[in-house]
RNA sequence: GCCACCGUAGCUCAGUGGUAGAGCACACCCUUGGUAAGGGUGAGGUCACGAGUUCAACUCUCGUCGGUGGCUCCA
């Protein structure tokens, strides 16, 4: 007898146990027609699901009109859609071995292992995605058919799949009392597949599903072991959904850093410089120094000390840091002593030799290096420290390389050369907990005052089992219990990841994400309790005795260059005014304006203000474009009208008309305190009119990032 | 590094086994125009690079380099 209970509230008894189908229907037959599946006490089931004890249940249905399809109807739709994408892979490559094949965040894929020499190339997705469409349109049944755990893996090794046998035992370990295989259409006739769902009822309620892209995959993600095809899909419950995210993942590609790093002159990256190299052309290297100038102001505030410090250094240093030879992988093979290399030479050493040599520390050579500590580390001993020195805060845009596999480096979000706005605290026990704050509240005031609103925190700890890890366990304990009570000041939910710490010591990260819905890491603070160690750091205590310092590594941006690529995103190349590459333009009406337009301009230039002069041959209509497509915040436009009475025409970037006169004077003064006060509305006040009609589809929107 | 795809003018892209085309940008001329493209003329390419097949390769094949999307990695 059990009772169901609805998400109103309201409840049905029935007297006998009965499927969730069997609720939708009790309830209407209309719902048991659109539903999809059901969430029974929390748990994603199918319609088939039986429901023999009292129960909360919630029908999933697809959206009606514009609503946005659940979560839970897209995860549905989407692992169903993996089984027919299979089926039709199956078709079109019979020896092709499946392995796993879930919903994820935008689609689903499906992990294949093909036959030596096959490859599924974008070519194929025409026919495959034929295929798919023939069983969606022929509506068959997904039914469901468990078999007890000894005769399920009788089965499987009877069907000889390695990657089916090692998901059942999987699945086994994972507590499954069966092991269940979903048909798509009648058991014995048509494709199945070893899954514990759940499902749509049947391949109709698939609307519309999209083979997207194939990529190589690692079984159990280990390189080391067998090499997959991942094949990238994605479905929605109709073919409008499916239409509109695909605009979305077109209008996100728009905002992409790299698209308008160009479009602005941001940066470049340059074949014959080298691979995730990055030039900062003139644009690009105006938004740099003014945010390096916003954050150097802050943490002269904070009591940090500049320094600076070369780009290569010893192996030696390297090698008591530990990062030499644990990280050669990644890095920039070393630099060898001319006069060395030549003796070398001359013994015929060969690279082996050389390598191990360098290994060994029988011969020395210089690193480009790939971290600022071990430098800040030497300015911190090149003096004796008392605990009355203490925190010394030693702050520097340093510029490090690291040998990144190819394959990684993207755009600004990851390259080889990149400069951290890096700094390294020495510290004592108590002063720990202020010190992680301090570089919190760094982080806090860059993301408020840039609008940086969605973000993640991330508390990386430790995986105990794992080797990785440097240093005593009871420094790592407290490290860790500081990152998690310096997060809790933040006042935002985090989220604790093990086995995401650095390998010296735990850390808090922000992580944003990119046009495309990528994760990116930007700040970090880290706690280390290892390097201290290992370079013997000390200061005398007030007890007139010797103690070892603590030391955080902090870089609130994280690095410039990802940092400005994933600003470039988030404002969509629509900097605020203090970080406009170019602020204000001015567009005299005709020539007889010049003089007038000279005029402005020159007022603006003394003003501080970075401003050009349009007064080139083209309509006024052609040069407002032009400005507004290099998304420059304030144009002026001055004609005769405007000279008689010292005023200029002001149009503001997002609003795009004509917000009327006003006197040059009020307007220089309002946009010098909007760039001082880092702000990005004081000239709107002048112009009371400005949030009329405003058309805001023009403007970025940048919270609203469509995701892929 | 692995898999797939891509590489034609500064940019975005057409194109064909018989030595190349558009739009924008650029230069010059005309136009002096009050809020998102005025008109004309011109210049610009070893079709990423190297090898092979062919009478002939930008086009086909292989390799290299570079890019994109994933995977793995990310001190």
């Amino acid at each position: 007898m059990p009772t169901i209970t609805l998400p109103d509230g309201s409840q049905r008894t029935f007297d006998a146990p009965i499927t969730t189908g069997g609720v939708a229907a009790d309830i209407g037959a209309g719902l048991a027609k659109a539903a999809l599946g059901a969430r029974v006490d929390g748990i994603l089931v199918g319609l088939d699901h039986l429901i023999d004890s009292d129960a909360e249940v919630a029908i999933i249905t697809p959206p009606r009109g514009k609503d946005p399809c659940s979560d839970d109807a897209l995860r549905l739709i989407r692992h169903s859609a993996a089984h027919v994408m299979a089926e039709a892979v199956q078709a079109v490559y019979p020896d092709a071995m499946l392995v796993y094949g879930p919903p994820v965040e935008n689609g689903f894929y499906y992990d294949i292992a093909l036959p030596e020499g096959v490859s599924i190339s974008t070519d194929d997705f025409e026919r495959i995605e034929l295929h798919m469409n023939e069983i969606i349109k022929a509506d068959r049944p997904f039914t469901r058919c468990d078999m007890d755990l000894s005769s399920g893996m009788k089965r499987l090794q009877g069907e000889g799949s390695k990657y089916k046998i090692d998901n059942a035992e999987r699945a086994i370990d994972g507590g499954a009392e069966t092991l269940s295989w979903y048909t798509t259409g009648t058991p014995d006739e048509n494709w199945d597949d070893l899954c514990g769902g759940p499902h749509v009822p049947s391949t109709g309620h698939i609307g519309a599903a999209k083979v997207m892209t194939v990529a190589a995959s690692y079984w159990h993600g280990d390189a080391s072991s067998d090499h997959l095809t991942r094949l990238y899909g994605t479905a929605f419950p109709d073919k409008k959904r499916l239409a509109s995210h695909l605009e979305q993942l077109e209008e996100a590609r728009k905002r992409d850093h790299r698209v308008i790093g160009r479009k602005l002159g941001l940066f470049k990256i340059d074949d014959m410089v080298g691979q995730g190299l990055v030039l900062w052309t003139p644009a690009g290297a105006i938004v740099r120094q003014e945010l390096q100038d916003f954050i150097s102001a802050e943490l002269t505030r904070q009591g940090y000390q500049q320094v600076f410090t070369p780009h290569i250094g010893k192996l030696e240093l390297f090698r008591t840091s530990g990062h030499f030879p644990y990280y050669q992988d990644s890095q920039y093979p070393p630099i060898v002593d001319p006069d060395a290399m030549s003796m070398l030479v001359e013994e015929g050493c060969n690279c082996a030799d050389l390598s191990n040599k360098l290994q060994e520390g029988d011969l020395d050579g210089y690193l480009l290096k790939s971290m600022n500590c071990p430098m800040h580390i030497r300015i911190y001993t090149s003096e004796p420290r008392s605990y009355r020195d203490l925190p010394v805060r030693l702050a520097e845009f340093g510029t490090v390389y690291r040998y990144e596999q190819s394959g990684e480096l993207g755009g600004m979000l990851r390259v080889r050369g990149f400069t951290q706005d890096d700094a390294h605290i020495f510290c004592t026990e108590t002063q720990l907990q202020d010190e992680m704050s301090g570089c919190l509240e760094l982080v806090q005031i860059i993301f408020q005052t840039l609008g940086i609103e969605s973000f993640d925190i991330r508390v990386g700890l430790r995986d105990p089992d794992s080797a990785k890890y440097v240093g005593d366990p009871s420094n790592w304990d407290r490290a860790e219990v500081a990152c998690k009570a310096a997060a809790d000041t933040l006042g935002t939910p985090w989220k604790a990841e093990t086995g995401e710490a650095a390998f010296y010591g735990p850390k808090i990260d922000f992580i944003v994400k990119d046009a495309i819905g990528r994760s990116w890491q930007l700040g970090t603070v880290q706690v280390d309790y290892n390097l201290p160690e290992r370079f013997d750091l000390s200061y005398v205590g007030s007890d007139n005795t010797t103690h070892r310092p603590i030391m955080i590594h902090r870089a609130p941006f994280g690095s410039l260059e990802r940092f400005i690529g994933f600003l470039i995103e988030h404002f969509a190349g629509a900097f605020p005014t203090w970080l406009a590459p170019e602020q204000v333009r001015v567009l005299p009406v005709s020539e007889k304006s010049a003089e007038y337009a000279s005029t402005v301009h020159a007022a603006l230039v003394e003003s501080g203000r970075r401003t050009t002069l349009d007064d080139s041959n083209e309509r006024l209509q052609s040069r407002i474009r032009i400005a507004a497509e290099r998304r420059i915040p304030y144009l002026l436009i001055v004609g005769p009208r405007d000279a008689e009475a010292g005023t200029v025409s002001v149009r503001v970037r997002g609003i795009e008309r004509d917000l009327g006169a006003t006197p040059l004077n009020d307007f220089v003064e309002a946009l010098n305190a909007e760039v001082s006060g880092r702000r990005d509305c004081v000239v709107k006040q002048l112009f009371p009119s400005a949030d009329q009609n405003h058309d805001s589809a023009s403007e970025a929107a940048p919270e609203s990032v469509p995701g892929p």
